[in-house]
DNA sequence: GATTAGGGTTTG
């Protein structure tokens, strides 16, 4: 193997590299830019090595020479580099090439064959060297998750950035900053591939061979600095294009939608945008090529009973509901549905042109949603009139609760049959009275945390220290032959630190005796407590905008929630830091600020439309439900 | 002999 004697080199874990040393490393690659000519005289890459030590090393190599820099064809890889100098950079440790650097790439996928590729005629490989690669390839299997931005055109998605790896049918020099790729991988995509204008400009290709393949050959413009790369390219070649961007163009006429799939190979290097020839002997060719002979073949057959000069096949809906056509597992959404499964996905052009009420599976991400602030979002929902009314605030209720305590307490209606009463006087505060009425069960009185009790003249801070120690509170004052609830503006049960209020429109208040009806005296549900004493309970909700976007169309859904959106109950986050934090975080996860939309997590959704008449106006509006957060975002 | 870039997506 060695054609040099061998020599003993000596490799440093990555996290004992010393600054202003010269150091070997062997590492696992998560990230590299493609060579790419430098704005010197060099051709440079960047990559971005791991090794067992979980340390990761930015290595910046530059050569006059792009064979001389390493040959790395996709994440995993494993790399051995001799002669890095190692420097501090904004206070991280770097690596650069310098004299005598010299590189082996692998691959990184266990139990493939250990083959160095390199452009060096002379290197050092020895059986320690095999032992290095094995042992790396054994860690990354278990350590480092595999990169799922490789795709097949049939799995990609509008809005999305991928990697791909094709053959060159043709090309095309569209402008001095744009140039046209003609390419396919052999599968076709979900949309059909928008066609770049060529007007007077010349491909180099085979035209009648792209025109047979039809749908299985893709446009892709690329742009600025990959111009020269890309007219560097001969066609029939097999390339790999590195983080190329997909975007969904949809053209309206005459009540119909043309949907077609863009894609772009952006300027610069971000992301190592990038363009690589793949050599005939490349793993990953071989697997190209037998789908590119098998694709062909039908291809063929097709051509063979359609007539010649068939046009391109459009992608066009007027309203139709399954235009989504391909399952993905590639790219998990971030919310799943709880029921109707079965529904056919639906883009939200097609659905934004449709008549109420429907109900639509859909398949988008968050642009953005309202309100911002969490304790915004919470609501109080009648669920018989359907009113939405606001969370009474702390300052409000304490009001609320004076009113009721100023009344006088009537003697006459304390110790009954129903509860013992016991009442204190404060001191310092002009005597005023608390009468505090234990309810009983079967005569006696329960333990405190299976204990109503009734209070009388309490104080918000009063009632929620007892709240805390008994299971249910009722505010409650003396009425002309019973106790009653105060003002319907109160909360007519309180557990825990949960407020429970009723409909103003819809209740019909009774006395407080009625709760005798009740048999059960320890389990206190406030439904059931509600029905004995007339009262409709509001429910706890959240209620938010969201902005959808799938690339096709952007629609406004309301999510309307009491506890299985989120999988938090809405009566519960107002007094509860934990809950709060869950749904922050939830929020910030499917609707991520810091980033562009592109790399926000797909949501599946369960929308229904419904009419809404407001004066003469009437619009449609979209309502989320059955969806749920996927668990492993809780 | 120094420079290049120093990862973190275009706006076509």
């Amino acid at each position: 193997m060695s054609l040099v004697p061998s020599t003993n080199y000596i490799y440093t874990p990555l996290n004992q590299l010393k600054e202003g040393t010269i150091a070997n490393v062997y590492g696992v690659v998560t990230f590299f830019k493609p060579p790419y000519l430098s704005k010197g005289t060099d051709y440079c890459s960047v990559v971005t090595i791991v090794d067992q030590t979980n340390v990761r090393l930015t290595c910046l190599l530059f050569s006059g020479n792009y064979e001389a820099l390493p040959i790395i064809y996709k994440n995993g890889d494993i790399v051995r580099f001799h002669r890095l100098k190692i420097q501090i950079y904004k206070k991280e440790t770097q690596a650069i090439n310098g004299a005598g650097f010299a590189s082996l790439t692998f691959e990184g996928t266990l139990g493939a064959p250990i083959v160095p590729r390199t452009s060096s005629k002379y290197f050092n490989f020895t059986t320690e060297d095999h032992k290095m690669v094995e042992a790396l390839r054994v860690w990354a299997s278990t350590h480092i998750s595999p990169s799922w931005t490789l795709l097949k055109l049939c799995d990609v998605q509008p809005m999305q950035y991928f990697d791909l790896t094709c053959q060159l049918l043709g090309k095309a020099e569209v402008d001095g900053a744009s140039f046209l790729l003609k390419v396919w991988d052999g599968t076709k995509t979900p949309f059909p591939s928008w066609r770049v204008l060529l007007q007077n400009l010349v491909l180099e290709g085979d035209a009648s061979h792209i025109h047979r393949l039809q749908n299985l050959a893709i446009d892709i413009l690329v742009y600025d600095n990959h111009v020269q790369v890309a007219k560097s390219l001969k066609v029939g070649s097999f390339i790999r294009i590195y983080s190329l961007h997909t975007k969904l163009q949809s053209l309206n006429s005459e009540n119909q939608t043309t949907l077609s799939l863009e894609f772009h190979l952006h300027g610069g290097t971000s992301y190592g945008r990038g363009i690589r020839v793949l050599p005939e002997n490349n793993s990953d060719v071989d697997q190209l090529k037998k789908a590119l002979q098998s694709a062909d073949l039908t291809a063929h057959q097709h051509s063979d009973d359609t007539c010649q000069s068939e046009p391109d096949d459009s992608f066009q809906s007027s309203g139709s509901v399954s235009l989504y056509e391909v399952e993905r597992c590639q790219q998990l959404s971030a919310t799943i549905l709880t029921d109707h499964q079965y529904l056919e996905k639906t883009p939200l052009c097609a659905i934004l042109k449709q008549k109420a009420p429907q109900q639509y599976r859909i398949r988008a991400k968050l642009r953005s949603y309202k309100p911002r602030k969490l304790f915004q979002s919470v609501k109080l929902l009648c669920p018989k009139c359907h009113s939405l009314q606001e969370v009474p605030h702390e300052g409000n209720l304490d009001m609320i609760l004076q009113d009721g305590a100023t009344k006088t307490q009537d003697d006459k209606l304390q110790n009954t049959l129903l509860y013992d009463s016991k009442v204190w006087t404060t001191e310092d505060q002009g005597g005023r009275k608390v009468a505090v009425h234990f309810v009983k069960h079967g005569g006696i009185l329960p333990l405190s945390n299976e204990c109503l009790i009734l209070i009388e003249g309490g104080t918000l801070s009063e009632i929620c220290k007892l709240s805390n120690k008994f299971h249910s509170v009722i505010p409650v004052r003396s009425g002309h032959e019973d106790l009653e609830l105060l003002d319907i503006s109160a909360p007519f049960l309180i557990q825990g630190k949960v407020y429970h209020y009723g409909c103003k429109q819809c209740s019909n208040l009774r006395t407080i005796q009625n709760l005798n009806s009740l048999v059960d005296k320890t389990s206190w549900s406030p439904a059931s407590v509600a029905e004995v004493l007339g009262i409709v309970p509001l429910q706890y909700v959240f209620v938010m905008t969201f902005t959808l976007d799938d690339g096709t169309g952007v629609l406004e859904a309301f999510l309307m929630d009491s506890d299985k959106f989120f999988q938090i109950p809405a009566s519960e986050i107002l007094n509860d830091d934990d809950h709060q934090k869950s749904v922050d975080m939830i929020m910030d996860m499917i609707c991520p600020s810091r980033i562009k939309i592109d790399a926000y997590p797909w949501l599946e959704c369960l929308i229904k439309s419904y009419n809404v008449t407001n004066g003469m106006e009437q619009k449609i509006c979209y309502q989320i439900f059955d969806t749920t957060v996927a668990e492993d975002l809780i």
